[in-house]
DNA sequence: GAGCCTCGAGATCT
DNA sequence: CTCGAGGCTC
């Protein structure tokens, strides 16, 4: 049901007994590890399927994509196809070797010339500046994500603290389990990932407190609202609408879905507001608009 | 100029 | 997840 020409699904076929079952998820990364295959294979059909291989290709670069996505190192231009070459054509044996990459590596590879090769390096660059939040979440550790790692931030002051913190410690922060805690002290207490913290900070990566929060009209009604306009309205053209609740830090959007906040009913409103009605979602007239609006 | 890759927006499901 | 836009390579 997922094959398409050209897709990885045979390679692995191939070294898989015919009768086998599911979990092709697992590769939707081209190259694949032998352990994970025979792990498959073994697991077919059952709910947990993870490689135990701690060199497995796949799960290094999962873990790369991690590190570089937006909630982690935030870093631009680095997208799955990368990450893949990166990794085979062994530039990359873990994610603390970004930070060493040269123009020069980068340019030979597929869709890499010395363009995309420049801002690859600039975006590597920039990321270096890091807040700790973001900086616990790219290291991937189990159980923690975003969350947990915004906690750990506000809770400790320096990465040192972290890394020194026990599993009771851990325990004791109130929003995290035990689960979580463990998996924390477990990770800081492998040499292996303590080494490659260390490589981090050497590279020049440093953790800083995160930007202050753009303080912009938090205080107006419609401030991170998400609003869908529909109908005619007489005071002002829809556009001009649109562009004053942009303003006021507000999202305007085409359709009414549940996440919308409010439904502006100009003059002959259509299927729109039959679908607001629907969906339970607040329906504003012009007039009480524009009241709220100027408020 | 075509095709590849990444990214964000919006929609839908869970 | 799908779609479309934007940037870049070839």
């Amino acid at each position: 049901m997922i094959t398409r020409a050209g897709d990885v699904i045979p390679k692995v076929v191939s070294i898989l007994p015919a009768d086998r079952t599911g979990k092709e998820k697992m590769f939707d990364m081209p190259t694949h590890c032998p352990v994970c295959c025979s792990l498959v294979r073994r697991l077919a059909g059952e709910a947990a399927v993870k490689c135990v291989n701690a060199d497995c290709p796949a799960q290094l670069k999962e873990r790369i994509r991690h590190f570089v996505s937006k909630k982690g190192f935030d870093i631009e231009g680095l997208g799955k196809k990368q990450v893949e070459q990166l990794v085979d054509q062994k530039l990359l044996f873990s994610f603390a070797d970004l930070f060493l990459l040269t123009q020069e590596q980068l340019m030979p590879l597929d869709r890499m010339a010395e363009k995309s090769a420049h801002n690859l390096i600039s975006a590597i660059d920039r990321a270096r500046q890091i807040s700790f939040h973001q900086f616990i979440f790219a290291l991937g550790i189990h159980h923690t994500g975003e969350h947990a790692a915004r906690l750990l931030a506000r809770t400790f002051d320096t990465l040192a603290d972290l890394m020194a913190a026990s599993k009771e410690d851990l325990e004791a922060i109130h929003g995290l389990g035990v689960i979580t805690a463990e998996a924390i002290a477990g990770f800081f207490a492998s040499p292996e990932n303590r080494a490659l913290v260390t490589r981090l900070m050497d590279s020049g990566v440093c953790i800083v407190n995160s930007p202050p929060e753009p303080l912009e009209q938090r205080d107006h009604v419609f401030a991170g609202k998400t609003l869908v306009l529909t109908g005619t309205l007489t005071a002002m053209p829809r556009s001009e609408a649109k562009q004053r609740l942009l303003a006021l830090g507000a999202k305007v959007t085409g359709s009414v879905s549940k996440r919308t906040d409010y439904l502006v009913a100009g003059a002959d409103a259509g299927s729109k507001l039959a679908r607001a009605k629907d969906l339970d979602v607040p329906v504003l007239d012009e007039e009480r608009f524009m009241a709220m609006l100027e408020s």
